[in-house]
DNA sequence: CGATAGGTTGATGGAACTCAATCATTGTGG
DNA sequence: CCACAATGATTGAGTTCCATCAACCTATCG
């Protein structure tokens, strides 16, 4: 089969909707773009490349790699993992649109973990090196790119208090919390959402048996917390999920 | 009293030996100036800012202060920790000579956690916007920046799977050979050195209590594994230390 | 030298893991 | 289109690792 032909279909399929820039994304002011003025966007508008969809379960890079790009969510869910010396599955992170992933490769110059589609996701590939040198000319990208990393530092450090000091309801509670008001910040509804990852996924990465998240979510059901049908969460009681997870502050 | 004159005989009886540049200082292979050249190094060394040495217990920055510098340990061992909402102490991380610390307080322009010396330590102040300027001006520094973040975030994740699959021993174990190969890194023996922090310190960073510690001391002990005095620790069997570590890879 | 902080050891209980069975949902091929 | 794997989720029973509580030991220091 003609390979060029069938891309020109497939773009056809999708109507060549995933090709947007990042001027016209929803998502800039959670992305990459924020604190950039609209000429500096467009040159960062020229490195990024846009492919089609993925599929649930497709793979954007592999452990052991060679590091190329960093990622952002355009659409969909992205779950990064890496696996251990028993060849067991860690959960290391989940990625919502406008979030950037695959920082924690640029150390090593190899991907030292994988990552995967939840859902049927886009994203967007921005070639590492193009990164650097355009954000030697952008200082507003450059201090950008260390507040991102930051961030991260940041975030992955309130995880490890949670694997480190906190209950199970308490880690359900703060992961529950969490997500609604990384939804909220996309304009999407804090108090009723659908998780994109499994059960055991959520286990996995609270350091929890999937026997135990699923006890915790019937018990937090029976306590009138949360409606729980499958991967669809109603937050019922928000102040009360807030007191389990330890007055975590919501933002909206 | 003079202040002036206080600081002149402070500096006197230190002998100004804290103030040493980058150049000449023997860490430079492991620290900031990794992938600079001399000229880079030289800009580097007059922005750093060298202050008296740091009693222990003596604080470097405090959690909620505003944020103006990151900082390098030259000697010593510094502790950063947080505060959590029952006004518990979670400690963060060690760092020994060389390592940088402060980078999560970028995102939010503000200290997430305090840090403080656990022994007579020296550090570097570098302040951060004075980094940001130099780094526009030279792409060895930013790149660096970029690798020395990330690499914060590859630490952290192991950490975290540490704390959400490994057994008391495991983490023990791996706390142990992960400070060794940092000791070896540093010139300093491998397999005998002096634990710069408390046991409560420990247990706290790893998620287990004092308690647990002080057991799976003595158990290693007991298996003519370790031999601990107090805060003295020589590896015996580094064999077995490693396997208990889930092979946990040693670099020397 | 008593006081205080840090460290060790023992006994006990409980939160969460493991194992196992069942139920629900999804996907696939005949 | 249904049957039947295969995967994911829930629930129950039994077990275990580690936290907690408590007592005691040991160093360091004013």
């Amino acid at each position: 089969m003609d390979i060029r032909k069938q891309s020109l279909s497939l773009n056809r399929d999708q109507t060549d909707s995933y090709i947007i820039s990042c001027k016209e994304c929803s998502l800039n002011a959670l992305c990459l773009p924020t604190a950039l003025d609209e000429q500096e966007v467009g040159k960062l508008d020229e490195i990024i490349r846009r492919a089609r969809p993925l599929q649930r379960n497709q793979r954007i890079y592999e452990i052991g790699g060679d590091f190329e790009s960093i990622y952002a969510v355009r659409s969909g869910a992205i779950k990064a993992f890496s696996i251990d010396e028993n060849g067991e599955e860690q959960v290391i992170g989940f990625h919502l649109p406008g979030e950037i992933f695959g920082l924690d490769a640029i150390y090593t110059n190899r991907y030292v973990s994988s990552a995967k589609a939840l859902e049927t996701s886009a994203i967007c590939e921005l070639p590492f090196n193009q990164i650097t040198t355009l954000s030697a000319q952008l200082p507003n990208l450059q201090n950008h790119m260390y507040r991102v990393m930051s961030g991260e530092i940041q975030a992955d450090q309130q995880l490890q208090l949670l694997l480190s000091k906190k209950t199970a309801e308490e880690r359900i509670g703060t992961f529950l919390m969490n997500l609604s008001i990384r939804y909220s910040q996309r304009k999407l509804s804090p108090n009723s959402f659908r998780l994109p990852m499994a059960r055991t996924d959520i286990g996995n990465y609270l350091g929890l048996a999937v026997e135990t998240v699923s006890r915790v979510f019937t018990r937090m059901q029976n306590n009138n917390i949360l409606k729980v049908d499958g991967k669809e969460v109603s937050i019922i009681d928000q102040h009360s999920l807030c007191e389990i997870a330890h007055n975590f502050q919501r933002h909206t």
